[in-house]
DNA sequence: TTCCATTTCTGACGAACCGTCAAAAAATAG
DNA sequence: CTATTTTTTGACGGTTCGTCAGAAATGGAA
C-alpha cells in the first residue's frame, strides 16, 4: 500500500543481510559458532537491533531454514515441469533434492540445530508453519507426479499402497543419504566412497520395486538426469559442479 | 590384572551412572537441558568430578552415543543369527534397527547434537573410532547377509552393483524414516500418520527392486517380522510394545 | 595408632554468551 | 525549529562451561 520510506527499506534489506550472515556462520562454524554478538558485529550494528528482527537465536536459525526450505520447494516445483514420462519427472524431483543439498549445505545443519535445541517453544508459530508449508509444497509436487503415473498406467499400486507411501520412501532414501553424506565428512574411512551415484542407483532400484515403468534396465536414467540438469537447472547445476559441458 | 580397590570400583560404577543420567536428561530435556551442573547435582557429586570422567559436555554426549551404538551393533549381530532365507535375515536386520530406535530414542538426539556442535575437535579420537567401529559392525552383518544371498542365488547383482550399495540404501531408508518420525512429533499435521508400517513396506519394495527372492508378493514378510520379534527379540519387543501375544 | 604421600574431590571463579531495557540517537511530523 | 515517535545502543543480570588451588579422603609405612 504505502510507499516504503528509505528507513524502512534499509530495515528490510538488513533482515536479508542478517540471514545471509547467519547462514554463512552456521555453515562454517556450526551452531555454537553462530553467536548473536558476532552476527551484530559482522553487520556493523548493535546486538539489540538484531533482536528487533528475531526473537532469539533459535528464531533466527528457523528463519534461515525457512528461507532455504522455500528455495527447495521452488526447485521441486520447477522439477515438476520437466517434460517426460512420469518416472522421468519423479527423477527430476530427486535431482532437485540433490541440487538443493549441494547448493545449500547449511540447511541440513539448520534443521538439525533447530531440532536439537527446541522443545518446540522458542520458535514462533510463524516459522513452524512456514517450514510445514514448504514441506507440503515439496510433497505436493511428488504425489502429483505419482498420480499422473497412475493415470497414465506407468505406476500400478497394489492393495494398501498409496502415492504418499511411494513418495515418503523416496524422501526417506534421500534424506538418509544426505545425512550419511555429511556424516562421512567427519570420519576417516567412509562406508561408501561416493554417496551420490549410489543414491541415484538406489532411488531407481526403489522405483523399480514399485514396478514404475520404464524399468531402470530399459531406460537410461543417468542420461535423463543429464537432460534434467541441462534443461531445467542449467545455472544451478553449473554452480554445483554437476553439469559437465562435455557429454 | 590387579584386583580393583573399592574406590576404583566406585569410580567405575559412577561413570555408568553419569551416562545413565546424561542419557535421560538428553531424552527429556534436549541438548540444552543437559547441563554439567545438573548432572553433578543429580549424581550427588561436584562438577569437577564429572570433568574427571569426561573432558567436556560433547565428550559426555559422545560417550552416551557410543554406548548405545554398541548396543545397536549387538542387536544387529543377534539379528544376523535368525534362521531363514537370506532376505528374511536381512529383514531381521531391519527389525533390529527399528527395535533400537524404539528402545533408545535418545540416540538420534545424541548423534544430532554431536554433529550440530562439533567441528570434529572437542570430541576425543577414542569416541570417534568407537562410533565408527560400531557402524562397521552393523554394516558387516548386513553385507555378510547380502553375500550369503548372492552365494545362495537369492540375490543377483547387475553390472556395477555391490553388496555395500544394497546395504547403504537400506540404511538410508531406515535413517531417513527415523529422522522423519521424530520430526513429525513436532508438527501438527504429519505427512504420514503411521511411519513404521510405511517403512516396513518400503524396505520390502526396495529389496524387491534388487530382485532379492522371495519377492514380497510371494512371501509374508510381516509374518516373518513377527517370528523375528518372537524368536530373537522377545524381551526387547515386549518392552517396546511391538510384540502382541495374540496373533 | 599416627604420619605422610598420593589420589580424589570441591566449589568459587573467569570467560563466553543470551536476552533485556533504560537511556540516547535518529527519524518523522507539525 | 520543536515535539513526538521510532530506532538504536551497550551495559547489565543470569546462566552455563570448564579450570584450578586448596581441602578432603585414601592407602600404606612406621
Amino acid at each position: 500500500m504505502k510507499p516504503l520510506s528509505a528507513k524502512q527499506l534499509e530495515i528490510r534489506e538488513r533482515e536479508r543481510t542478517i540471514l545471509d550472515v547467519g547462514q554463512e556462520m552456521l555453515l562454517d562454524r556450526g551452531y555454537a559458532g553462530l553467536t548473536m554478538d558476532r552476527v551484530a558485529e559482522a553487520i556493523g550494528v548493535s546486538k539489540g537491533t538484531i533482536y528487533q528482527h528475531f526473537a532469539n537465536k533459535e528464531d533466527l536459525l528457523a528463519a534461515v531454514a525457512v528461507r532455504s526450505a522455500d528455495t527447495r520447494a521452488s526447485l521441486f516445483e520447477r522439477a515438476g515441469t520437466f517434460r517426460g514420462t512420469s518416472r522421468e519427472r519423479m527423477t527430476a524431483v530427486g535431482t532437485a533434492a540433490e541440487l538443493f543439498f549441494a547448493l545449500y549445505p547449511h540447511h541440513e545443519q539448520a534443521e538439525r540445530a533447530i531440532r536439537a535445541s527446541s522443545l518446540s517453544d522458542k520458535i514462533s508459530a510463524k516459522r513452524t508453519v512456514g517450514l510445514e508449508s514448504c514441506t507440503f509444497r515439496c510433497f505436493g509436487v511428488a504425489t502429483g507426479i505419482a498420480r499422473d503415473g497412475i493415470a497414465s498406467g506407468d505406476l500400478v499400486l497394489r492393495e494398501g499402497q498409496t502415492v504418499e507411501q511411494v513418495c515418503v520412501g523416496l524422501w526417506n532414501l534421500y534424506i538418509g543419504a544426505f545425512l550419511m553424506s555429511d556424516l562421512e565428512n567427519f570420519i576417516d574411512e567412509p562406508v561408501v566412497k561416493d554417496p551420490m551415484p549410489t543414491l541415484h542407483a538406489n532411488a531407481q532400484v526403489y522405483l523399480d520395486g514399485y514396478g514404475w515403468t520404464a524399468h531402470s534396465t530399459e531406460h537410461d536414467y543417468p542420461a535423463t538426469r543429464q537432460r534434467i540438469l541441462g534443461e531445467i537447472f542449467p545455472a544451478e547445476a553449473r554452480t554445483a559442479g554437476l553439469l559437465e559441458s562435455s557429454r
